[in-house]
DNA sequence: TTGCGTGCAAAGGTTTTGCATGGCA
DNA sequence: TGCCATGCAAAACCTTTGCACGCAA
């Protein structure tokens, strides 16, 4: 569960070059093995998660589960953005897959409306808004 | 993704009255599958899978995404609980488990919100806001 | 040199699918 | 009779793990 890395290796810089210059993309673990391999970088697969895995833990990144049966969504956290992520709520269209990404003074008002009325501490990192986007309406 | 059972079978009976007799509980495929092979009634496991997702086309179960790398997770949706349930989010414990109902105007403007200033149509059925309990905070 | 990180392959577990058979209407 | 549902097995899928080798410090 929580892995720290204490070397810096080149498949981790590369790892996190890739993320630096996609800010705000999801990507799936299987995204990033099939562009390193097209890349003609070889990292192998395991390398790949084991990393994504220390790179959320180091709060560089985010993982979202979206949905069960589709892979888990990375995404790069920048480092003048720390609040704002924390507040990012993720909304997700049941018909064509579409993940919106939602920041908005309401929802952090539904947000302290919960813990105070409610006593639960929503957290934002592992709730997704399930419905209908407007294309799709 | 759309399936609606069209004829009434024996199997499609036995999982109904399997979820009638235990409402409120949450129970995995592998759970279902384990419990008739145990009682000695044969239903293979895909046709649990696809009862499983017919039922939740339906509204008569419920499907939750607890976790990735857990299996979902099924409740059945009592018949005169359904005005309540159109309107009732679901609060999930990340750490007890426990599933918490929920219903309060406030959520509901937060759905009016969505709906008028982001064009998202939430579908509160499908939505579990997951986060911390009372207890386990 | 020490031990962490890597790569490969294989396992793990849940869910889906192909196909022939059986059952409902 | 015409489909739909079932059961079995195998595949699909994402992710984790075992192990030997390589590389960072």
């Amino acid at each position: 569960m929580n892995s720290r890395s204490k070397y810096k290796t080149k498949q981790r810089e590369i790892l996190l070059g890739y993320f630096e210059t996609n800010p705000g993309v999801h990507v799936t673990a299987g995204d990033i093995c099939e562009f390193f391999r097209s890349s003609g970088i070889l990292i192998g697969q395991s390398t790949i998660y084991r990393n994504l895995e220390s790179l959320v833990d180091e709060g560089i990144i985010n993982k979202y589960n979206i949905d069960r049966n589709s892979p888990a969504c990375f995404e790069y956290v920048r480092p003048d953005s720390h609040e704002d992520v924390e507040t990012c709520f993720h909304c997700k269209c049941e018909k064509c897959g579409k993940l919106i990404h939602l920041h908005c003074d309401e929802l952090d008002e539904m947000q302290a409306h919960l813990m105070k009325e409610h006593s639960f501490r929503l957290d934002p990192m592992r709730t997704v808004f399930y419905g209908l986007c407007e294309q799709c309406m």
